[in-house]
DNA sequence: ACCGGACATCGACCGAGGTGAATATTCACC
DNA sequence: GGTGAATATTCACCTCGGTCGATGTCCGGT
């Protein structure tokens, strides 16, 4: 339970890369998060989530958004969520999504880089 | 030569995609670069060269850090370039390689959630 | 209880991409 | 100028993943 796929906390705190080198657990740990983030329509779907009204949206409000089949952008919404992304909840026959912004925000504290990233430089603010 | 492949300058300053939803074609010229960071070793040669000594390194450095091909990692390199992600700069028979902070800091930035990701919640301090 | 709608799962197809062997290219050195 | 080393490119293989059709499951309404 531990080891197998633990997706969002991977990207924890303040670890930017640009740091100290990732070792290749960590980097496997952070990947399935920046993998599911690297596709055109999750992407899309994350923002659409996120700037739909409530910060919620159902599949059906997806559907609408774009030209793919139901499967697909159900499968879509699977890898978001699995990948910590987004937070899923059943209200009656729908299902309702919404962004972790958290989860966001690790990748993002991830790939943040102190503005010099030389050798000395110490890395300001993280702790 | 606009329409193409603009990589880097792609997720621009501030537009977190939590804020407004992304249209297709602004999805499609940020997902390149997060496809160049959704691989295990590519991001490990970020942090690497990012972490080692000057802030820069040459392919040797690297491949020593891998159990790969030294076309394998060279083909990483080009990807990790072609996305804007890693500079490069021939000096003699070596390729020396540095991270371009700014590029990390755009995909940060489309990633940055403010802390509420509401409705009408206004996206703080960004310009 | 039956039926229809919303969403998830399964199976299959197929293009994208990570990998390595072989080869090309470019540069330093003698 | 020839040789060897460092890096890039080409080609082919094979796995991964996005897509869709068919089907399953669960819920609400009649």
């Amino acid at each position: 339970m531990s080891i197998s796929t633990p997706p969002a906390e991977a990207a924890a705190c303040c670890a930017p890369l640009t740091a100290q080198p990732l070792d290749a657990d960590a980097a496997e740990a952070v990947v399935p998060l920046l993998k599911a983030l690297a596709d055109p329509v999750r992407l899309r779907i994350v923002s659409l989530v996120a700037a739909h009204e409530g910060g919620e949206a159902c599949v059906c409000d997806l559907q609408e958004a774009f030209e793919l089949s139901q499967p697909t952008i159900s499968h879509h919404l699977k890898v978001l969520h699995t990948a910590g992304v987004l937070d899923r909840e059943k209200r009656g026959t729908w299902a309702y999504y919404r962004v972790r912004a958290e989860t966001l925000g690790s990748v993002a504290a991830l790939l943040a880089a102190p503005a010099g990233v030389g050798t000395s430089e110490r890395t300001p603010g993280c702790d």
